[in-house]
DNA sequence: ATCTAATCGAGACGGTACGTCTTGTCTTAAG
DNA sequence: CTTAAGACAAGACGTACCGTCTCGATTAGAT
């Protein structure tokens, strides 16, 4: 018979143990892949009880979740909004290139691919990631959009979620599935494509 | 690791045995889901021995992947081309709506985003998958995209491969993250808008 | 990677699991035989976790042979010595009738046999088997031969360990290869054979 | 008892064959060891299918039993009566001698170990062993004995069974249980402790 | 200054699935 | 037919982790 699981009480845990479980989420995720990696080993190497890991995580995803979210707290200088110069096109590649540089160090890609895996089969995982790490960032995203239209540099009934999509959807693809490098060049071609579409451009006018 | 095993006689294989395997590996993996299928699982609901399917499978993505692989060679209609009536956009529009309709069918659906995860952690996987499956629908899709521009309905400067990615990709990802309902006008919306691009249009020239 | 495998914890050690992992081997070994008794089925049957096995001991021998153990710890009546009336004759019928009644229990019998079969495959089982169980009865026979010896009912330049075959030796051989009853006479016989041997013997002087 | 299969026609039975099983069996017998010895071995070392092995042979005891046997049929030189020179303590400690040496030979006591093992198992391999091999030799013993009571040298009352338990079976076990190392000294030590019984001898009379 | 309630390391436990091994049957192809 | 080769169903092997539970030993807040 199930006991009823007191909820842990928050204020009595101690960041240290805390931190070290995350680090070592992080090295092992890195180490051996998503699927090798196991709460078992992540609670021996940080030198915890697997019971202190079960305690405050429902999943390995979910710790490497919070893993993510600690290294990514460590970035103080997190921009409340998209850099907005008035020129939509060069904001956008300065900020598809920052992400480039961002995927490309493997510290934070491999658990973070990790995770994206992760979310694909849990579902309350996805949603916890979508609440607190995806829609805020796509908030910024759909904000400076948003701007661009006001200042018609965008399609007065151009879709916002769409052009989202298209903007920032074929880095995150070519990431995740290993589709070619991650290179300044390619988010600078998928700006200018997304902008600008397929069609032939008709000359510009003066 | 995997000593190399003496390759198995492939033509003493049971033809019977490999059907009943890749059937059953389909119903598990819409029945309980990738994560929960399991080879145990998959031997038993096919009354085979494990050994067979180890002896033909190094994983069980690799099962699955046959299994769809099996799926679609039952398609015998499968087009050797993508619909070229002269109107890309047109075109498009058939071809993604046609994939929409498919990607709501659960039996296809499902096995085939466990696929997709497997891929993502299985390197091997997803070479094999990229060989076998990926390439030559790419290929068309390439293809179709290059007589458009040859008929001068796409730009002569155009990535033809980042083009493939901002048509198809919003698609896929809406499908794959489950970021919303997959529907006729959705496919729409995203051919007008890669075709098209995001910025207002110039009043159309005669 | 292998990790070095701590040795367990066995003061951790749960008594109940113990006990029912031992009665079931047990009644397995009674039932199905050795050869067919598999730490699986042990496993099952006690319903403990195979790990939980293992973990405490290194082969189905090794359970079985704790498990005669803990049969005979239930006998706290286990002598510290064999019986000295002072007539050796009549002390090893004694002995060695009970003997008889023991090996024909089934339930010591067939896991007694059991062991007797895997002590001759695993040397190392050997080894402990007869530290542990054969060299402490062995002792108290050697001890009671000598007391004989010493009060003249025995050879002087007897060899104690040879006596100590020629007298349970057989009632042994015929156990376990199943040449034959077991029976109060039969152990009368030996003895009497043992003590007097083959040749014909003198008429009795006085 | 085993389902009557079409027993198969030993006529056509191809002897190379057959020389070449019993001896892959011999060797990988005294090689790996009785536990560790599979028909898959067997067969493949024999350079045969297992289902050659499967066709003749009904356990892998059964086959170190033929193999065993033909060995022993390579001695042409079997005697048919074991020594009677009239004098039968002499006699004895010959023929004991004599198996010393033969199971101090591993390429004769290793396979024979494991077959012993193997009827303790296989109570139809033991009942197959006993009327082909242990009988005749024991019949020997018997009429040796038998021969021996009528000379006198034996107590007419004498159970020549057990006599010969006696004789033979401390040898038996020192070599089974490894009890310590088979020697000659050993074989007449036997003999005489078990003509003489084990009680203080009266002064020979005259 | 104790008491009490929680965390924490440790690890036993019942389980599931793994990937490997052997068994004994069956099939194929060559002789 | 016999034979070598080997696929096949079945299931035991021993291992890795799972998630739950219990055990002392620290802590740290509340008495």
């Amino acid at each position: 018979m199930a006991t009823q699981r007191r909820s842990p009480d928050a204020t009595r845990r101690n960041p240290a143990v805390r931190r070290a479980i995350l680090t070592a989420a992080l090295e092992l995720a890195a180490e051996v892949g998503y699927a090798q990696l196991s709460i078992e080993g992540i609670a021996a190497r940080a030198g915890a009880g697997k019971q202190t890991v079960y305690r405050w995580w429902p999943s390995k995803g979910a710790v490497l979740f919070d893993a993510l979210l600690m290294l990514s707290e460590g970035d103080a200088d997190q921009a409340a909004e998209l850099p907005d110069t008035g020129d939509l096109e060069a904001d956008l590649k300065t900020v598809l290139r920052a992400t480039v540089e961002e995927l490309n160090d493997p510290r934070i890609s491999e658990p973070m691919r990790a995770l994206a895996v992760e979310m694909l089969i849990d579902p309350a995982l996805a949603a916890d990631y979508t609440e607190r790490l995806d829609r805020p960032v796509k908030d910024l995203k759909r904000r400076r959009l948003r701007a661009a239209q006001a200042a018609g540099q965008l399609a007065t009934d151009a879709d916002i979620d769409l052009a989202v999509e298209l903007i920032w959807g074929p880095l995150r693809n070519r990431w995740l599935y290993r589709e070619g490098p991650l290179t300044a060049e390619f988010a600078d071609a998928v700006v200018e494509a997304a902008l600008n579409g397929l069609r032939p451009q008709p000359p510009a006018a003066g």
